[in-house]
DNA sequence: CTGATAAGCCGAACCGGTTAAGTAACGAAG
DNA sequence: CTTCGTTACTTAACCGGTTCGGCTTATCAG
C-alpha cells in the first residue's frame, strides 16, 4: 500500500509542493537541478499520481469512453468489437489512458450515458461506433462539449471528426470481382439499414450493379448470424449465383445454409464476405473477403482522439479502402448453370 | 455543461455542505423533512457527483477492472471474452459502476497493471481471467490488498474468492457421450497446458479415459484458430472417431480440415466443442458442445465482486455445469470404420 | 426545575494533486 | 546605480466531495 504523495516527496527534496508537481509535469518553473533531484526522489518512492486527484484539479480524467449499444449476444458473435477494443486499448497504453467500456441495450442508453460521464467528467472523450444516417448522438455530443471520434463516412458525421474506411471503393471491388467472373445475378445481404456505412453500402451496391448491368436483390438484416442465414435462404430461391455479406459472421452461416441444401460452394454459388476475421480463413472453402484491418482501425481513432484533445481540427481521415481477397468461395459461375436454370430448393 | 455541485444544492436549501452530502448519501444525521428538500433540488438541478471528488475523499472510485493478457487478434477470433464483458457490463450497470478494461500482452504487463491500479487507486477491485496453475497474479493481489474475485477453479484460486464451473463433470459428460455412441479412439484437442482450467480438463480426461476403456491421445495448443487447424490435421493420422475441442473456435476450424480431407463429420469422425457460443450453430453440420452461459458468467462473477467489497466471505462459488449439447456433429462411428480400418489420408 | 441524552446541523479539515499570483535573487541594459 | 526582465521558486486557493468534532436545541427522566 504504497501511500507516496507529492507532499513527501516535496519534504525529502526540501522543496514545495508546487514545486514537485512543476518538476514531475515537465513543465517549465523549475530548474534541471531541481527536476532531477524531484524526479530521482519519486522515482525511489514508486511515486504514483493519484488519478482522482488529478482528476479533480486538472480536470482530467485519462479515461476514454467507449459506449456499445449491442446486446451482448450480438458482441460475442461479432468477432469485430474486441479485435477494435483491442487496437483502441494498444493506443491507450502508451499514453497510460484506461477505457471506460459500456455496453447498453440502446441508443437512449447510450446517450444517458455520455451524458452521465460529461456531468460527472468520467471520461476525457468518447469514441462512437455503429454511426447512423441523421444520427442522434451527434447534436447530443456537440451540445455536452464532449470530445469525439466517430467511425464512420464524413457524409454521416456532420462536421464532427472522424475515421472512416471506403466502403463504396470495397463495394465496387466486392461487385467488379463477382462480375469479372461473369456472375449476373447477384443478391446482397445487408446490415440494418438505418446504420449509415450499411445506407453508403446500398447506394454503392445500387451505383455498381446498374453500371455492371447486373441483376440484384438486397435483404437487410440485424447482422446476426440466424438473420444471416434465413436471409440466405430467403435469397437462394431467386437463384442468384454470387452472394455479398455485410459483415462475416453471416457469410459463414450463409455458408453453412448453401451447404445444406446441397449446393455447392463456388461451383453453385459464389461467396463474398465483408470484415475480414479468422473465421474466413477457418471455413471450407475458405471465404473470399473485403479485408479490414480492424485492431488498426482501433487504433488509428484512438490516436485521432488524443489529436482531438491536443486541440486538432477536426478533419475527417481515411483510415483505409477495404481490400478484396479472393479465396475458395469465388470462382466462375458453372458453366451448366446458365444455360439450364434449373430450381435448386 | 451541468456544474450542479453540492454547495450549490445546500445554499439553495439554506443547509451546510455537510448535511448536503449526508442527505445525498442516504446516512443519518439530517432530519427527514431536510433529506427530502435536499433530494427534491438535487434532483431539479440535475445533480450529479463527481466521481473524481467521490474518489478522492471516499477513497472509492467505483470502477472495477479487468486485464486481459491476450493479443488482440486473440481476443477478436474468440467469442468467448466479449461476451464474458457484455455480462460483467449489465451487473456494474446496475450499481452505476464502469468497467476499466485493459488489454496487455502478458502476465507481466497484467501485474504491472495490477500494481499500477492499486497505487492510483483507480479500481476498487478486479475480475482476473485465465487462472494459471500457480498463478503469479494471487500472491501480489493478496500483497496489494486488491479485492479481487478469480474466474476458475477453487483448486486453482488459493483461497481467494472465485466463481466457476464445473469442467471436470463436463468432460465427463462430454467422453460418456462419445463412448456411449460406440467411439474408442478419442483425440483431444486441449489449450494451452498452462492454463488451469485445460489443466484440470486434462485431469478430467485421462481418468475418464481409463474409466471408459477408452485410447487417446492429446494436443495442446494457444487456443487459436490456426493451431486447432495444424492440431486436427496432426491427429486425424492416428485415426480417432472422435475429437473433443477445448473451445468452439478450435472446433470449427477442425471441421473445415475434416471437411477438406474429404472426410465426413459425423460418419467419419464426431466432433464435440465446448463454449457454445453461436459458431457452434451455424456450421454444417451444427456442432455438439458442452454449452456455457458466458454472460450469465460474467454477470455472476461481477455480483460476487459487489459481495466481496461488502465484506463477504471469500468462499467459491459453483456458476454452473456446462451442459452437452447434442447437435449434428456427433454420431455412431460408421459401421464400415471399425471391421477394416483403412487409412484415411 | 435541572441535568443528561440525543438528534440535527454547522464549520472546517481533509483527500492529493494543479495552478495563479506573489516574491526573492540575479544579470543585463540604460 | 537604478530599472527591468528572467528564473526559480513559495504560497495559497481551488477542484467537489466526505467526515468528524462540536454547538444548538428539543426531549425526557429524576
Amino acid at each position: 500500500m504504497s501511500r507516496v504523495t507529492i507532499k513527501e516527496i516535496a519534504r525529502r527534496c526540501g522543496v514545495s509542493q508546487g514545486a514537485v508537481s512543476y518538476a514531475l509535469n515537465n513543465r517549465p518553473g523549475v530548474s534541471a537541478a531541481t527536476r532531477a533531484r524531484v524526479l530521482r526522489v519519486a522515482a525511489e518512492l514508486e511515486w504514483v499520481p493519484n488519478t482522482a486527484a488529478r482528476q479533480l484539479s486538472a480536470a482530467r480524467s485519462e479515461t476514454f469512453g467507449l459506449v456499445l449499444a449491442r446486446t451482448p449476444q450480438t458482441l460475442s458473435e461479432e468477432p469485430y468489437f474486441m479485435g477494435f477494443v483491442g487496437g483502441v486499448e494498444s493506443v491507450l497504453a502508451e499514453h497510460s489512458y484506461a477505457l471506460a467500456l459500456q455496453v447498453v441495450a440502446d441508443l437512449g442508453a447510450e446517450l444517458a450515458t455520455y451524458r452521465k460521464w460529461a456531468a460527472e467528467r468520467r471520461v476525457d472523450g468518447v469514441i462512437v461506433v455503429d454511426l447512423r444516417v441523421g444520427d442522434p448522438r451527434i447534436p447530443v455530443l456537440r451540445k455536452l462539449g464532449l470530445p469525439a471520434v466517430l467511425v464512420g463516412d464524413p457524409a454521416l458525421a456532420e462536421g464532427l471528426p472522424c475515421v472512416w474506411t471506403d466502403s463504396t471503393a470495397a463495394m465496387n471491388a466486392a461487385l467488379e470481382h463477382v462480375a469479372s467472373l461473369g456472375h449476373k445475378a447477384i443478391a446482397r445481404i445487408a446490415g440494418p439499414p438505418e446504420f449509415g456505412d450499411v445506407w453508403i453500402r446500398d447506394q454503392a451496391f445500387d451505383i455498381a450493379v446498374r453500371r455492371l448491368a447486373l441483376t440484384a436483390v438486397t435483404r437487410h438484416t440485424d447482422y446476426s448470424a440466424a438473420a444471416g442465414a434465413a436471409a440466405t435462404r430467403e435469397v437462394l430461391a431467386g437463384h442468384p449465383t454470387a452472394i455479398v455479406y455485410d459483415n462475416d459472421l453471416m457469410a459463414v452461416a450463409g455458408l453453412a445454409v448453401v451447404q445444406a441444401l446441397d449446393l455447392r460452394v463456388p461451383d453453385d454459388v459464389t461467396l463474398v464476405a465483408w470484415d475480414d476475421s479468422t473465421l474466413c480463413r477457418i471455413t471450407h472453402p475458405t471465404l473470399t473477403a473485403l479485408s479490414h484491418n480492424v485492431v488498426g482501425y482501433g487504433a488509428e481513432v484512438s490516436r485521432r482522439l488524443f489529436d482531438v484533445l491536443a486541440g486538432a481540427q477536426p478533419q475527417p481521415h481515411l483510415y483505409s479502402t477495404p481490400q478484396l481477397i479472393p479465396r475458395e468461395s469465388s470462382a466462375r459461375p458453372a458453366p451448366s448453370v446458365p444455360p439450364s436454370p434449373t430450381p435448386v430448393v
